[in-house]
DNA sequence: ATGTTGACACCGG
DNA sequence: TCCGGTGCCAACA
């Protein structure tokens, strides 16, 4: 199938986000075999209207200035905790395969 | 073909 | 901990 484009690739990816998971654009970007996590922000910018692009946060843990506001009500909304103005990406941060509950502490609140 | 931009990541002070 | 500058890759004009 023809769907192995970069672009396709990252919406399949973000789009396997679970709820109350977030993943970076480097992440997104290393799971697909790209070196540039621009991009995917990029093909967000271009039908993340397809994908839960709010699961989508930068390596620290922060989000882009122009969605901060809209990404954090979306992001509260699946059960996601921040800390301050940035996610706790060291609870939520999905890494492609499931969250085991015998490392991971899953979502508890 | 070249230059610039961008929903980023990483390093140093 | 927070702020600034630099580097990487791909797309766009």
């Amino acid at each position: 199938m023809s769907d192995d484009s970069l672009p396709q690739r990252i919406l399949a990816c973000v789009e396997s986000i679970p709820p109350g998971r977030v993943m970076t654009y480097g992440d997104v970007a290393e799971y697909i075999g790209s070196r540039a996590p621009r991009m995917v922000g990029r093909v967000l910018a271009a039908d993340g209207g397809t994908v839960p692009w709010h699961r989508v946060l930068r390596a620290d843990g922060s989000l882009a200035p122009h969605l901060y506001t809209e990404q954090r009500q979306r992001l509260l909304a699946e059960g996601v905790r921040f800390r301050g103005d940035k996610v706790e990406l060291a609870r939520f941060r999905w890494d492609g395969q499931l969250p085991d509950s015998s490392s991971a502490q899953s979502v508890k609140p």
